[in-house]
DNA sequence: GGATGTAATGTAATCCATTACATGCAGATA
DNA sequence: TATCTGCATGTAATGGATTACATTACATCC
């Protein structure tokens, strides 16, 4: 309940001179300092914050817009975001979104609302989200992983067309012909970008695409829908030798549903994951995948964040982390 | 940058109707609440929380202390926290610690800067955290899953005890007479209440107690750690026909540890979780274990501590929510 | 008509820290 | 000695909202 005013009764001195020693800002005589020190630890006062940010016109906090925590990939970038913001005396604020084209104007507006925060680091964002435009260049905003297409707003990604051509590009050394794909929606920048690599290594490979061949799993990356995508895919005629997913989580499913089918991964079915989440070495086969550097792309965003926040003047708009293929157990040549 | 002033000049009214409107006081004009909801879109006003909160201090924020994002327990109370809090209006803040008992005395001075937050929710805390007891009373908090003991701070769990040793009689029930477990630091509540329960069972069953069977997984329950704990007990001359371990990713880990060295889940050892964690049914044999109701767990702790922050009469000190043994497929008759 | 009540609105104090500017004092310089 | 410089410290304005209390306008009643 103390304030400034009686610590600074206390010490004997005056409020300016608490306040300089509290914020660090030194020409205070170290014995003042003493006095003063002593006077808050007394009072056990602790400055309001409120007080002091609407003066500094500042929060010292930074919002996450972020989907759902139980995906890990999102827990390894929220870790990221956090441990370099803390570093930087910043708070971190989480808003979970489950769509952010769900967004309802009020929320949207609560959370601009002033000095709530310094800046905003976006997770999943849709292409085609445009309520963030308006706010483009006006605030601080970063978004990571996902971004909004065509809106000026730095974003921080990797090449997921390379990436998925790339591991595609293994199937077909092996000797697959027939290679399914299992995406989640389009509106993800990052699942459409896959997919694009997708069907540029098989053009490349000369083979014909096949829409049978996509298997549809939902927005949330799920497990079970992963399994269900696979399902339909392998119940055909003619199914793929091998699928690639455009997550790990998917990949996960595929396999399990290619088990309940007899299907045995990779003799039968190659499959492919992306994102190298924790979970791909915990069972038998382990997952081939791309890694995806998740904690690296959050403490990167907090840093170009900082930047911005900082009008820091060539922050850069757009940063590609490097990916990396990382073969294991569930792929092999064609049968 | 437009002020409330800016919005009563354009309105033509005073601050304070502008204020009402915005707060939903009541007691204004239709039309005037018109005209100053015109002005404000105009200016595209918003309030300066700082401002607002230093006024009526309180900050609508309340601080999670979270130990890691990566654990899906953790992400499913995390949900449930935030769900209730955005109702209620609040945001929530996060705190990423990885570990309660290297809190140092600065972080935690600035966790409970005035006006940073309205409340606590601890995720983590260690049996023996004992710098909580200064706040205890004097600031809303909660403990939700670990808490520390004899601290007078209302906390939310399970009974995990009660849960361990129904768990372990299971194993009895199945004619197994050397039961391991595998456990992980003392320093949490739940980890030591779940080693009771399962002393209990084998109490109960007549059981000797072996310091033997007795596995230590790190405190971060990785897979990694409950993996080299099953081996530990696994190499031995007699090893345990069952494991009991503390947490499903340990148990993961053990199942993972079992199968390098030929041994079959559940034929020649039959392993328990607890938890039940998205992972357990991801992968055959389908873990059995105790779910615990972490989402729920969130959302309850929000609830009391919101009553707490509006000090609420007889806000509950403890409360244990129902667990639930789930049978799936990792045990088995011994053989 | 005048008194009274009520609803709508306005005025100004208040929340608490930061900081520009003012002051005072000691030592250095001319 | 008078003036100047620089450091330590103090005074008071400031940030932007909320809200207790004051005021006004108007309707109602006798």
């Amino acid at each position: 309940m103390a304030k400034i005013e009686d610590v600074a009764r206390a010490a004997g001195v005056s409020v300016a001179t608490v306040s300089r020693v509290l914020n660090g800002a030194g020409g205070v005589l170290a014995q003042t300092e003493a006095r003063v020190r002593e006077a808050v630890k007394q009072l056990s006062y602790e400055p309001n914050l409120s007080a002091r940010n609407l003066r500094k016109n500042e929060s010292r906090i930074i919002l996450i817009l972020a989907p759902n925590f139980s995906n890990p990939y999102y827990s390894n970038v929220l870790s990221g975001i956090c441990d370099v913001s803390r570093n930087l005396g910043y708070s971190t604020l989480i808003c979970n979104i489950y769509d952010s084209s769900a967004l309802d104007e009020s929320l949207v507006q609560s959370l601009f609302q002033k000095n709530r925060a310094d800046g905003m680091i976006t997770l999943a964002c849709n292409r085609d989200d445009d309520w963030l435009s308006k706010y483009a260049g006006k605030y601080p905003l970063v978004q990571c992983s996902e971004y909004a297409e065509g809106v000026d707003i730095p974003h921080i990604s990797v090449d997921n067309r390379s990436a998925a051509r790339e591991s595609v590009r293994h199937l077909v050394e092996l000797g697959h012909q027939r290679i399914g794909i299992i995406a989640s929606e389009n509106r993800y920048v990052s699942n459409a970008e896959r997919l694009r690599g997708y069907q540029d290594a098989l053009q490349e490979a000369g083979l014909d695409e096949d829409e049978n061949l996509i298997g549809y799993a939902s927005a949330d990356y799920s497990f079970a829908s992963g399994k269900a995508a696979a399902h339909t895919l392998l119940e055909r005629n003619d199914p793929p030798s091998a699928i690639f997913c455009v997550s790990d989580i998917l990949a996960l499913g595929a396999i399990s549903a290619a088990g309940k089918r007899g299907i045995q991964v990779p003799r039968d079915l190659s499959v492919l994951g992306f994102d190298d989440v924790d979970y791909t070495t915990m069972f038998h086969p382990y997952l081939t995948t791309v890694a995806v550097p998740c904690y690296e792309l959050g403490r990167r965003s907090m840093l170009l964040l900082y930047d911005h926040i900082q009008r820091k003047p060539g922050a850069e708009k757009a940063i590609y982390l490097p990916h990396r293929f990382i073969l294991r157990e569930t792929t092999a040549q064609r049968a």
